[in-house]
DNA sequence: CGAATGTCAGCACTACTGAAATCG
DNA sequence: CCGATTTCAGTATTGCTGACATTC
């Protein structure tokens, strides 16, 4: 067995640690872990990971409607609803109707909103840098730039629904 | 402002795109996709994730208790018993009461279920290529280290239950 | 009429907890 | 008696589907 490389994911006939080459297992147990961390620290402000992602692109790209704001935050209609229900009742959003559309809300981040989005923001970054504590500056970046590629791969290559 | 960077997860004030800074969404994202791929490719040979798994570490670490089984697979020792259940139902492995402990049981795999662990591993093989594409081989190799040691931190340093 | 929107109800899957029964 | 092991029952969360009423 030839050594020296530091993870193997090349197609051997029988790799000795296969589990190690998977990336969909990797990937995932990364995922549960990080996901855990991050909903803790949330859940210790009353908050959810949507309620984050909403305000978020409210304050990127401005009001919208819910549908809009569905395919923007990758957050699916009918659970969007609860979570502005919820960012409803404390301020941080305003929902009203559409003039122009009866069909439609118009969602508005309020200022309330907004600094709710800097704590929560705060919150977030605090969790980034406990996960990737292990990692200096340029591995996070290059962490980032390479998941981002695989995403955005998924995203569009292997076809949306 | 200073450009040029590819992606920015340093800790600035109002950062622009704060979506894009968040580890726990991008990894949460690029594993919900990647699962979704691998479950359905597994899923086309009557598998399931944590077969593979199981067979994987049976295969690499010899016959092992439930419990200790449990412990290597990251698998509860809950659900662990479902999927022994399917995997002794087709023969893969077999589960015997141990003499020495009348408590255990010892799980040995089959030789049907190591051509099973290679078939799964071909399917698994096959997934990572098409999530992966848009890497060549030393990318890949730098995402599986840098998550690699993302996921190990969270293990060791992060204390486990 | 067909299509889009907000809403609700519910499903599937995964990760996880708790407790009972057996045995060391 | 305490602890470990297997098993079962059930919870929580998340991602996702389907349907319905309203409006374009």
């Amino acid at each position: 067995m030839e050594s020296g490389d530091e993870l193997r994911f090349d197609r051997g006939e029988a790799t000795p640690e296969r589990l190690k080459g998977q990336f969909s297992r990797l990937v995932g147990m990364t995922a549960v872990q990080t996901r855990r961390v991050a909903s803790e620290a949330l859940g210790r402000v009353g908050a959810h990971k949507d309620h984050f992602v909403v305000l978020a692109v409210l304050d990127e790209f401005g009001p919208a409607s819910q549908a809009t704001l569905a395919d923007r935050t990758r957050v699916y209609r009918s659970n969007l609803v609860a979570i502005l229900d919820d960012l409803e009742n404390d301020g941080r959003i305003r929902r009203a109707p559409d003039p122009a559309d009866k069909r439609r809300n118009v969602i508005t981040i309020t200022e309330s909103g907004e600094r709710r989005l800097d704590e929560l923001g705060r919150v977030l970054d605090d969790v980034n840098d406990r996960v990737l504590a292990p990692l200096d500056h340029e591995e996070r970046a290059r962490l980032f730039a390479l998941l981002g590629r695989v995403n955005g791969y998924l995203d569009d290559g292997f076809e949306k629904r």
